[in-house]
DNA sequence: CTAAAATGGGCAATGTGGTTGTCGAAATAG
DNA sequence: CTATTTCGACAACCACATTGCCCATTTTAG
């Protein structure tokens, strides 16, 4: 039998894997909002992931991120003004800025990997350890890998800019 | 064992989930451009599939994706613009427009719909139906459920305006 | 039937994110 | 010591979303 017989609509699966990311990510913001981050938006966990606890340089953050130098440069600013990073001169290289998570941004990653821990073992505890297992080893064959380095030009992606 | 001891971070879940999603999506389009719709977007697709067949007024629309009439107003422009929609007025309602595919919107979106089923194969052959009918099935029982009328809002979700 | 309320659609202003182009300052290559 | 490359930032612009406001029309209330 053919596999496109068995009566699931095709365009059913791209939607239950967003509904998923969207589950877990929309999960994720309402429990760090609760825990003392209510401003923190996706987009910022991505760049704060991007950043990492040793930091990075604005260029390192956009190639990270799969953006612009400039797009990255924009939502260090916007990460700065709302108290997550900070930008300090690079003393080896007058033109490198260093980016450096504030201890509130390292707060912020930190409980959320604790957060999204929970939320895993939710998953796994609904549906058992192992299928979650298989979905995710299922996922990791035929997606695109997904390094540390996330590719968060998502909204860009989304939208065609 | 708790299920955070197994070794599966907890933030590699969502990536997975995205990248997946993202997979798809990709494939979907560079398909799609390969047969005469190399500008349309994913935001696009999504829009066209809550205007449906039968057509629906802007505000149907925006509440179909889950977001503003204004911004459901600007999307079905966008639409207008690239030849897949058309608004005519409503007669048994002087304040409705009608928002309707054109003939090059409904090709978009039949096209879609085998696209989709052929990438639901690929999946199929390279995990086993049965897997990935599980997979399905996992995502269904975990995920906010996610119906026809899709909620799109991701752009602005992820980016937070 | 007329006045008030609700509804549909669009305009304007604003916010967040992304892009390309450009440019000055600093590091590096020759 | 020049020439090129790289980093970071500014400007201009695009896409999408939001809220506030306004006008036309339909519906509902009195």
């Amino acid at each position: 039998m053919s596999a496109t017989s068995d009566g699931r609509p095709g365009f059913e699966l791209p939607l239950l894997l967003l509904a998923g990311f969207r589950t877990l990510i929309d999960e994720l913001h309402a429990e760090l909002a609760r825990q003392g981050h209510p401003d923190a938006r996706p987009a910022h966990g991505f760049a704060m992931q991007a950043i990492g606890l040793a930091g990075a340089s604005a260029t390192e953050v956009g190639r990270r991120l799969g953006v612009s130098k400039q797009a990255a440069g924009k939502t260090i600013g916007r990460l700065e003004e709302l108290g997550y990073a900070e930008r300090v001169d690079d003393p080896a290289d007058g033109r490198r800025k260093l980016v450096r998570l504030t201890p509130r941004g390292v707060d912020a990653l930190t409980r959320s990997a604790v957060i999204f821990e929970g939320l895993r073992s939710r998953w796994a505890a609904a549906l058992g350890a192992d299928r979650l297992a298989d979905l995710e080893d299922s996922l990791r064959a035929v997606a695109a890998p997904v390094g540390i380095g996330i590719d968060t030009d998502t909204v860009g992606w989304f939208a065609g800019g």
